[in-house]
DNA sequence: GTCTATAATTCGATAGAC
DNA sequence: GTCTATCGAATTATAGAC
């Protein structure tokens, strides 16, 4: 079927560089007309695939959070079921480990998918509550199993920790190439480092309470 | 100087909503007559006070910025003089503790301060380096006492540590009042245990090193 | 499914009166 | 210093031919 395929490249297309406009100038700052131009797609096309802007930006979120969440879950799903607790560290690898693995293996795009994860952080409402939703599973099943590797935290300390994690991964990949960054594009030794490193750095301040 | 009066709260009047709505919606997000909607003042006088909606972001950053920086170095410039560094713990809380206490102080103004904050290092460029730029003195004077009091760490080591120094504050003001959050607005014995928990938090990542 | 043409708004900025 | 009026450009979205 000729037309299916060419209706898959132009909404891939659309996809690819809506997700880096959108990552480079958020929802705002990215006009539909930026979007079609760079995409070499006819303005209407983005209407007809997707609805309108917003439609467009959820279909973004979407192909990125589900990539980086199933990666993730296929690690926890290990640890779910055992009767010990896997340690802290174990935790914070498979969390830290698949998505950063992923995106340096994406090469360029994986640069601009992690910078799009992270703008969503930040847009208004109800743009980040949009990509948020997408989390929602994967963040709670990850607090449930820090809770077992960690049974003297609250639940709402693990939260926060849990959240100021996160904060640290998504700036880590928006820094990677400036320079005095923990990463820089490259081997993947470099990234197994940078992975252990950043969760030793966590997992001080996480083990840490009172 | 009935006219001079007038002057300055019209400008302040303009650069307070600003700071909102750029907070909320990012600069490409907010449009100048939002600004003049919610301000109630003309649309011209925005450009008769500022220059353009740049020079008026411009504003908006120095007034935050200063405040913020000035706080940190008054409390830094107690130890930048002694012949023994202070304490890694003693450092991040002149780090995190005054603009932490000015924002918690401030009510609802400094929430959104904070906001506008976290939000400057995420909007695209220019407008990104315009804000980083204010800081820049402050942060070289932190790497260097931070590397006074961790003389085994390299200079990128602490200056990506630094980073998510900052990322890790960041988040937390911009999270403040949220369900689960470490801190919500209130009593500052409050505040007091918040800035200590994030400088433990803190320091164990960083001290640690190889 | 793709295109052109265009409707309907909204934007930043400025000229000029007061 | 403040105002009205307006320009020129850019925006999202849609109607309708092919």
């Amino acid at each position: 079927m000729k037309s299916t395929v060419t209706t898959i490249d132009t909404k891939e297309q659309i996809l690819n560089v809506a997700e880096q406009l959108f990552a480079e100038k958020g929802f705002a700052g990215t006009s539909l007309r930026n979007v079609i131009r760079e995409a070499q797609v006819n303005i209407a096309a983005v209407h007809y695939h997707f609805g309108s802007k917003e439609e467009l930006f959820v279909a973004v979120v979407r192909r990125a959070a589900q990539q980086i969440v199933t990666s993730q879950l296929e690690q926890l799903a290990k640890y779910e079921n055992l009767d010990e607790p896997p340690s802290l560290e174990k935790i914070l690898e498979a969390f830290y480990g698949p998505p950063l693995r992923a995106i340096i293996q994406m090469g360029e795009t994986g640069l601009i998918r992690a910078q799009f994860m992270g703008r969503c952080r930040v847009e208004p409402s109800p743009i980040q509550q949009l990509s948020e939703k997408e989390f929602n599973e994967s963040h709670r099943r990850f607090l449930d199993i820090l809770q077992r590797a960690l049974p003297n935290q609250t639940r709402t300390e693990l939260t926060w920790k849990l959240d100021l994690a996160i904060a640290i991964i998504v700036r880590t990949v928006n820094q990677i190439n400036q320079a005095n960054s923990l990463i820089h594009k490259g081997s993947s030794e470099e990234v197994e480092i940078a992975i252990s490193r950043l969760v030793k750095f966590v997992a001080q301040g996480m083990r840490n309470y009172e």
